[in-house]
DNA sequence: TGCTATCCATAAAATTATCTTATAAGTAAT
DNA sequence: ATTACTTATAAGATAATTTTATGGATAGCA
């Protein structure tokens, strides 16, 4: 096994022509480097310089090898550029997971913010379940993930980052859609169409359903926000989704809302491993997600940070 | 500058996923490459490992660095090789010099013999004088000359290693063509075409000239052969070479022979630096050479060395 | 020619890097 | 629960590297 060091002391040598300078390179003193060389040519069992005077020359062998070290020296190089580069964010993958509402609707805003920074950074983005994304977190395939708190972790950070509101949807010809304010317990007559086990969305509506004493009467579960909104639409049933998730149809009058009887919020939070270092890359986006929260730390929703990144967007592009 | 130590353990532990075993390749213990390994880390200022339950996987980070640090010992294997090469005379240069009548009657013989012994080493045949060699190896441009001992110098170490006949050269009409035993005296009147100075022809001739308390009547002088066998061909004057050198000249009367009183012979020695060390390949040859002389060490001409060579080739041709 | 500065060689001592020993703590399998 | 296996950590030992000090050789210069 070759020794790095020897040779490095002989690529210096022979690039200085001189023990000397190539000590002075190498911030050390010439006798080392002497002794240096001196190994690695009784390592090779070949002479790499001549002398002649007080000069030296390489040898063939000698300028056989410097070729080979030269290249070695120079794929150093770039050895210590590209983890310069990792740690100065130059280069990297940061690993994110969330649920597919939030992937399509929030999730290109934090994206975009984060690659206008880190624009050599490679986003890696993971959709499912809440719960599908702890244990993507635990089986360190995604390093951070944004989800409601479906359930709890002991090994899982937690940290709150938004409040989604919640709406009931019902197609616009439904029987519920002039009430101006209905309770749970009205609700658990009606069919509804929940999001599946694991989701954020099931949890939070089940437990208010719980807390009115009452159960949900539930038609159809499925993970696909798509299906649910197509389903309501056709008067199948009613369900809750993330207001910004249904802002177009409620436009275009393809769905309509019902007022509850108290304002029903979903608590989105980061989350990540409490035992295991994060990349620079992720620690680099939590970084900017705390810059996106409000400065008296306020849960907001998606629509008041969306706006506020539109409004900061437009800034730094006018400047 | 990154420690090529630290990279390798953390080379193996890539590679192994596993300080344990990285350790058993590395004949080390497991604290030494986890030490290792961490002041990479610390070095990087990066994770490069992330650990689940016992078992460790590389973060992406580790992944790229990896990725780097394998082609990183692919090359160091690579530069083993290369001096592996160098040191078993499977890869080199061999720099010789010797007299362009050497050059041409002789080192093909002695070439294809080390040639066939050691095909990958590159031959640089230097041609010149005898002085001229002297100074080529002072000068480290080459390793061994093959030259008539001209001129002694206190660096160079002189091996006798043949004895070529030299023969006095007339055109075949001229008046000295029949004669059976010439002197020096008797030529000293004759025109006589000279090899320059710093041939040992030139000083062996003007030394046996002064032997016979005469000096020669220089008509011209030349270090080209060819250029003197013309000249004498045309009858402008005679002139010494060795025999081999007109061999065929004389086969077709183009020239002729005049039998000296005394047979002439040029000593040639095999020269090469004393305090220098010689290259694989330069002692390589040296042996060959010595192989080639007669077991009792007679210094022999050209001819018989000739002869013994090719006998030697047709032995291991047939074999 | 002698002086001086410069360069490489060498040896001993000092320092630094690396490894081992010993042990702990955590995890997986029986 | 026990055993076996893996990584982590600290202290001491060993090995590698460097420095200090010095000598010898050479080239430039007065």
């Amino acid at each position: 096994m070759i020794n790095f060091n020897q040779l490095r002391n002989f690529y210096h040598t022979a690039k200085n022509r001189s023990f000397t300078l190539a000590a002075k390179r190498l911030y050390i003193t010439q006798p080392a480097v002497t002794a240096q060389v001196k190994s690695l040519e009784d390592y090779c069992n070949l002479k790499l310089f001549k002398k002649r005077g007080r000069t030296i020359y390489l040898t063939d062998e000698g300028k056989t090898l410097y070729e080979y070290a030269r290249k070695f020296f120079e794929y150093e190089k770039e050895i210590e550029d590209v983890i310069e580069d990792m740690r100065e964010l130059k280069r990297g993958v940061l690993r994110l997971g969330t649920t597919k509402a939030y992937a399509r609707y929030f999730m290109p805003f934090m994206i975009t913010g984060f690659h206008e920074a880190y624009p050599q950074i490679k986003i890696h983005l993971n959709e499912g379940s809440s719960s599908d994304m702890i244990y993507s977190l635990l089986d360190l395939k995604i390093e951070v993930a944004i989800i409601a708190k479906a359930e709890d972790h002991p090994d899982v950070y937690f940290t709150p980052f938004s409040q989604e509101e919640m709406v009931l949807i019902v197609a616009p010809d439904h029987h519920l859609a002039r009430k101006k304010a209905v309770s749970f317990k009205e609700l658990a007559e009606e069919p509804i169409i929940m999001k599946e086990i694991g989701s954020g969305t099931r949890k939070l509506i089940n437990e208010l359903f719980a807390q009115s004493n009452c159960t949900p009467n539930v038609l159809m579960e499925t993970s696909n926000a798509e299906f649910i909104k197509q389903l309501v639409q056709r008067g199948d049933g009613i369900s809750f989704l993330v207001r910004e998730a249904v802002a177009s149809e409620l436009r275009e009058n393809k769905l309509a809302t019902v007022p509850m009887e108290k304002d029903i919020f979903l608590d989105v939070s980061i989350a990540y491993l409490k035992d295991q270092h994060l990349s620079p890359s992720a620690r680099a986006f939590l970084d900017t997600l705390k810059k996106l929260r409000s400065p008296d730390m306020t849960p907001q929703g998606i629509g008041w940070l969306m706006a506020k990144m539109q409004a900061k967007r437009k800034r730094t592009s006018d400047s």
